[in-house]
Parts: C-alpha cells; sequence; structure tokens
DNA sequence: TAGTGGTCTAGACCACATA
DNA sequence: ATGTGGTCTAGACCACTAG
C-alpha cells in the first residue's frame, strides 16, 4: 500500500503501537477538542479510510473501540454518532438507582443550593486541583414519584463550571450531564464510585424525611471527562428502603 | 468459497444471524458441555477456521466476543484458554469489598455451617426452582487482615452442588468459585447484585462484632453460568468503615 | 438509488512464547 | 524454527435507512 505519512510506519518503532488504536487517539483528540458536537459525525468509514491512508477495517476497529467506550454510537443505515447524555439509552449509564418493584423510572431533580466555595483538600485532590481552588457546589434531591430519594452533593471546577446557577440549574430538563455536555462543553466519559453505609446525619435526615441514624448508602463518586481528567466530585445519601442499587458483574 | 453444510447460508434464511455468531454459540456450546476443561483450548484460529470451513477473520470475531465476555482468555504467543476463577486476573472480577486505605488484599475465609435445606418462595423463585427444593445453605465469614468484615449466606441447588460439606469448603484455598467450578463443574459467568444500606441484625451483629442496628451494606447477588441459568444466591452483610465497595461505571 | 454500517474472505506479515 | 495470537489489506457483498 502507498505510505502514511501522518502515521507511524509499521514496524519501525521501539514500541510498537498497532495503527488502529492511533487513529483512535486522533479521533478522540479531535472529540476532545469539540471539532465535532453531539449529532452526526463527519467521517464515514470511507473517508476516513482516505483521509488517514489506511484500510477500512483498521478504521473500522478504531470506531468498534470508540463504541465500546460509549464515546461514539452507531446505528446502522444512518451513521455514526458523537454520543451524548440526551438519549434514552444513556440515561441509566450512571444512575444505578432504581425501586425495588416495577421498572426503572426518570427520577426529579430539586435544586437546593448552588454556590461558588472553595475546594477543601480532599475534593481538591480527587479533582487534581490545589487546595482552596474554586470549585462550584451544588447540592440536590433526587426523587422518584414525589417521593425524596437521593441527597446529591456535588462539587465542580469553578474554571470549567463557570457561569453555572441555580437558575440555570432549574431552567434544564434532563439528565444534569446532558446540561454540562451542552451548557459546558464537558461531556462525562467515565466514573469511579465507593459505596458504604452508614447512619444519616441532620442534613440528609431532614431532606428524606428520615429520622437521624438511619442506614443510608453512601454513594461517592468521581467522574471522569476526555483524557481521564477527574471533573466532578459528587456524594450522594440514598435512602434505600424501596430502592436500590443494582450492579451487573461481568 | 466452498460450502458451509454445518451453518446456515448468508442470506437465506428470514432472520440473519451472523456467521461469527454461530459459531460463538458452537463454541459456548462445547464449553457448556466440558468439551474443554479449563486450561489450554484444543482450538487455534487455523484449526476452526478449517473446521467450520470460514475464514479466520470471522473465527477470531467469534473469540473476541467470548474474550469479551471473560468466557476464554487470550495469550499472545501461547494461546487461547478456557477461562477459570482461579486466575489472579479474576479474583476481583466477583470480590468488590476493598480497603478503604492501601491495596486490595486477597480475603480469608472461616465457613461457619454448610447443610441442606429447602428453598423457601424468593430463594426458590431466584434460582429457577420450585418452592421447597433441596438447596444447600453455606454461611461464611469474610475477613481481611483478621478483621470479620462480610458475613456472607449462600443458597445453591443441591442437584448441582451434590456432596459439597463442610469439610470440603475448609480443605479448600483460594476463591470458592474456584471451587465450584474445579469440583463442581460449574462455572460463575456473570451476577447482578442489588445493594442497600440497613442495621445489622443479632447474628450478623455477633459475626461482625459490632452493635445490633449498626449500618452495614446488604449486597443482594444472583450467580448466573452458561446460558444465564441462575445457580447461586448470595447475600453478604459487610461492614464498611474501612471497606467499601466499589464499583466503575463506563 | 445512494450512502451508511455490518459481515466475510484469503492472504500477508508482525509480535510473542516456547521448544 | 514453529505455532500462537495480533494486525492489516483490498475488495466484495449484505442489511438498513433515507431521500
Amino acid at each position: 500500500m502507498s505510505a502514511n505519512p501522518d502515521l507511524l510506519g509499521k514496524s519501525r518503532t521501539a514500541v510498537f503501537t498497532p495503527l488502529y488504536k492511533q487513529i483512535k487517539q486522533l479521533l478522540v483528540s479531535s472529540l476532545e477538542q469539540g471539532e465535532w458536537k453531539p449529532g452526526e459525525l463527519e467521517f464515514a468509514r470511507n473517508e476516513l479510510a482516505g483521509r488517514y491512508h489506511v484500510s477500512q477495517g483498521t478504521v473500522r476497529k478504531a470506531i468498534d473501540e470508540l463504541a465500546g467506550e460509549n464515546l461514539v454510537v452507531r446505528r446502522q443505515g444512518r451513521g455514526t454518532f458523537v454520543a451524548t447524555h440526551q438519549e434514552p439509552r444513556a440515561q441509566f449509564r450512571f444512575l444505578r438507582i432504581v425501586p425495588d418493584q416495577g421498572e426503572p423510572v426518570a427520577a426529579h431533580s430539586r435544586f437546593l443550593s448552588c454556590s461558588r466555595a472553595r475546594a477543601d483538600a480532599e475534593v481538591a485532590q480527587r479533582l487534581g486541583l490545589r487546595s482552596g481552588a474554586a470549585v462550584i457546589h451544588v447540592r440536590r434531591l433526587l426523587s422518584f414519584d414525589e417521593v425524596p430519594v437521593v441527597l446529591d452533593d456535588l462539587w465542580l471546577p469553578a474554571a470549567i463550571f463557570k457561569g453555572l446557577t441555580a437558575e440555570r440549574l432549574a431552567a434544564h430538563h434532563g439528565p444534569l450531564y446532558g446540561l454540562f455536555e451542552s451548557e459546558f462543553g464537558t461531556r462525562m466519559i467515565r466514573a469511579e464510585e465507593r459505596l458504604k453505609a452508614l447512619g444519616a446525619d441532620a442534613d440528609t435526615a431532614a431532606a428524606l424525611k428520615i429520622d437521624r441514624g438511619t442506614p443510608v448508602l453512601l454513594v461517592d463518586r468521581v467522574s471522569y471527562t476526555y483524557g481521564d481528567r477527574a471533573v466532578e466530585v459528587r456524594r450522594g445519601w440514598c435512602l434505600t428502603d424501596r430502592f436500590h442499587y443494582r450492579n451487573a458483574l461481568s
């Protein structure tokens, strides 16, 4: 085949990196820089194969991995699209609290506060900021069928989420991550959670209308965007009397 | 190319099933029937391509999916192997409780009881048995560094785990699923868990050396083997003061 | 009808492990 | 040296969607 002037040769480097991995990285970089917005992706198999001077199969393998990491969505006959948290299929990817009985149901958010604050040592460390850096603190109550179930505290880097206010939060409908993605150009890719059981504190008890000390599920999350950059710390206290956290081990 | 007398034609059926899916299913059936034991897999790409009269790429795609589902493990230069719970890489796939500080550490099991029983309505339903069917009930205490952390109750279909006794459990070393796989020919493929926070009952409190009512994490699991057959119900009470349940959302 | 993703081929060569 | 998995090609055809 012809040369790939933009890419590394096949076996001339000290550490071998497959062609499709290089292509994937190029595509991720383009996504990261917002070259394509959520919606249709400007690349088709043939076009990219031409652009990078590789075969269609190699491009396909790169996109295979992007699809596996939920960065893009493929629809047969239509095209490949930048994934978005607005889509129904993404709704329950980051929401694991579901009712014991019946089908998963959409949650309703009520925002209790949204204010600028300074990151304490722990939040700063987890967000990769210096201690005392400006953050935005959001407190919200998640309800299912009018029943309050989760009290969430969020800490977001102010540098990224500048302009996030209680009003904008209240005006938004749909998943919070959908707002972050469309209004602040920050798309959550993955998250790590730590779960513990502990007794409800005063705030939690009041918000969830339970007694202090009632066992609640603490869900402690760090969310990451492109390039494994931590951009959200979230701590939720969940009442699990008629709800549970569901997880699949595979 | 030549015909595939054993497989469906490419586009002559009402519902189109890709060749590699058919091959994958054949391989899963062989695994299920124990045609290959954990250890080396008797197929190499070339051999299978010949056996099924398809190209190597198609066989590869079938094995790709098996590897993705952790049914087999590929090792470059060596071969493809039936996955086993004995391997180190599988150790923490079904064990999500880890210490808050420091690296994940191996757990130590102490078996408190192992007896035949009759399945109550709930366990029977979840195992796909009739109510009152014979099951084996195991109770064990999981400790990390001599500290008791999890009290587990297991219910297993007696028909499958016939001969499981406290002695055999005590004599075994390593993951429990390793024993099930090597001694009872039943390999756990995936599991579904429900997590709740609740107060410790008397048994749990005694075993974990805590007060009654102390918040503990309830981990309720159903495990499945080949063909999505439920073969274990497990309920664990976890003390999460210095440990947590970790989960990755992706 | 055209364009997209999805499958499949036949063969080549590279990377890695083992004997 | 041999055999394994891993990558890559160039092209073909099928399945699906939309104009």
